[in-house]
RNA sequence: CGGAACGUAGUUCAGCCUGGUAGAACGCUGCGUUCGGGACGCAGAAGUCGGUGGUUCGAAUCCACUCGUUCCGACCA
């Protein structure tokens, strides 16, 4: 056992030892901040190529705007300025002077400045600039940028003051196709989200109470991580022609019509390293899966034997260069042949806690036999696999469908997990308090069954439910878009009601 | 931003109540024995005790302020 803490008894902390283990991040002197670590920016630089290449798919481009935005932009937007107000941060000098040996902030701004926290509003700016005619439409834009929140409350990765994220932005001529557009991103979000990090996720639709300042309708995907509660892991919003109308983005449409255009606005953070890490990492760290991991195959030479240093490289390095040549999901295999000065035995148990799919062991053994020892992070503790000698070839021709049989477990296991942990059978309110009275946190032997996951059942949609989910700390996290119809009873209120939504307690 | 706890070596913590020049374990360095699953022995290096101010002959220890961290709550597209 490597962790100091595991699931079960201590969820939150355990979040915390495996992103210091597996040498992901950690918190920064700069309050509320973190600094990101290789591995944990490996991952994430992962995240980033793959996701770009589908955004880049769906006809966007990738541009840059401004971090600071000047503070009369945000009151452009009146429900936009109200969700944003408590938690911006504020640029109000332009300079610093020395008085009495101490550093002083001088020159006032005449207009603070907004570190964003984000967008739109200085993406509206320019689109009012760019847009004049119906033939200038659509316009479909993207930027990966930092963003800054003032969090009272920072935990890595899920909640930090300034965090990374990919922000899309675009402008429709009509209804339709903005609302087409919304709909397209949060699919490719679920593609990124299960195809490439293995992690299963719900799609629906927010509750108005809960819908992104200044949107018309926030669309979803939620996951569900180890003890049972929810992540919103993105989102894509219809922003409708609120934002048009407060940055004046007209234009003439075929009827030779002024018209605001109809703009989208779409996201994923840095944050879905920490659904990453809650959806897979296990009591010995993280667990990466193939496809996000900086390198899949790692390569370690037993080095004892000082006789045999030179020839033991030298296969180490043969058999990196054979594997270079694998593929696994369409991109070459990334290998990382570990040479540092370091036991053998060290180095495996580093590369087990940071979560890299395959960790081969490179001895004088092999050397005779033209083989090699290689382990799979899915299996660490199985005795069975302690000793997976395979031949030099048979090994490297079979590396794609290695790696790919780790892809697939581990998307099979989460949305298993998924599937066997969302309630249908809780019909009255009744159920629905004795079922949220327990807590989150520890988890029965089994580890794939939460105490606490998520309810799917009625909401009635009354202001006074909103109150009452506050007091029992549990949200609605999503309005399926497949509705059974039928007419049920609400859990809250007991009145009666025929909307499913999703119920669970949230990060 | 409210409540609570905490801040001493790289890490986890003891010492504080009852003031008198800094301790342990793990980690790290060296040597040796082990070692294809987290090993061991011996030796060694390593801390202006979060910061500022106060009380005192003397402060890690007492007091005040301040900064930060963790947990709970509020907040969190």
């Amino acid at each position: 056992m490597a962790l100091k803490n595991i699931r079960e008894e201590n969820y939150p902390e355990w979040y915390q030892n495996v992103i210091a283990v597996a040498d992901m991040a950690e918190v920064s002197s700069s309050p509320g901040c973190m600094v990101i670590k290789p591995w944990g920016y490996g991952i994430w630089e992962r995240i980033q190529r793959l996701l770009d290449e589908k955004i880049k798919e769906t006809n966007h481009e990738n541009c840059y705007f401004p971090m600071f935005i000047p503070l009369s932009y945000f009151q452009k937007e009146a429900e936009h300025v109200e969700g944003f107000a408590k938690e911006m941060a504020v640029v109000t000098h332009s300079r610093l002077t020395m008085v009495d040996g101490k550093l002083v902030p001088a020159s006032p701004l005449e207009e603070p400045l907004i570190v964003r926290p984000t967008s739109e509003t200085i993406i509206a700016d320019s689109f009012s600039k760019w847009v004049h005619s119906y033939r200038d439409l659509p316009v479909m834009i993207n930027q990966w940028a930092n963003v800054v929140r003032w969090e009272m409350r920072p935990r890595l990765f899920l909640r930090t003051r300034e965090f990374l994220w990919q922000e899309g932005h675009t402008a429709h001529s009509n209804f339709i196709e903005a609302e087409k557009e919304a709909e397209t991103m949060l699919y490719v979000y679920k593609d990124l989200c299960e195809n490439d990090m293995a992690m299963p996720v719900l799609t629906g639709k927010k509750p108005e109470y809960d819908k992104f300042p200044g949107a018309v309708n926030t669309y979803c995907i939620e996951a569900m991580m180890q003890d049972g509660r929810s992540l919103q892991a993105g989102t894509s919003h219809f922003l409708g022609q609120n934002f048009a109308k407060s940055a004046d983005i007209k234009f003439v449409n075929q009827n030779n019509e002024q018209e605001y255009a109809y703009t989208t606005s779409w996201g994923v953070s840095t944050r879905l390293i920490g659904g990453l890490i809650m959806t897979h990492a296990d009591d010995e760290g993280m667990v990466v899966p193939p496809k996000l991991a900086p390198y899949q195959v790692v390569i370690i030479p037993l080095l004892k034997d000082k006789a045999r240093e030179e020839e033991i490289l030298a296969y180490a390095n043969k058999l990196k260069d054979a594997l270079k040549d694998a593929s696994f999901g369409g991109e070459k295999v990334r290998v990382k042949l570990d040479n540092r000065l370091k036991d053998g035995v060290d180095k495996m148990w580093e590369w087990t806690r940071k979560g890299a799919p395959i960790i081969i062991e490179v001895g004088p053994k092999d050397l005779d036999k033209n083989a090699l020892l290689w382990r799979n992070r899915l299996n660490i503790n199985d005795k069975n696999t302690w000793k997976n000698f395979e031949g030099f070839d048979e090994f490297v021709n079979s590396v794609s469908d290695k790696l790919s049989l780790i892809q697939n477990t581990m998307f099979e296991r989460a949305q298993e997990r998924l599937n066997n942990n969302i309630r249908t059978d809780i019909k009255t309110p009744e159920e629905f308090r004795e079922y949220f009275s327990n807590s989150n946190v520890y988890l029965e032997n089994n580890k794939n069954a939460p105490k606490v996951s998520f309810v799917k059942g009625k909401w009635c949609g009354d202001d006074e439910t909103i109150e009452t989910l506050k007091e029992l700390r549990i949200t609605i996290r999503a309005i399926p878009f497949e509705q059974s119809g039928e007419e049920g009873v609400c859990l809250i209120s007991g009145k009666k009601a025929t909307l499913d939504v999703i119920y669970a307690r949230s990060y």
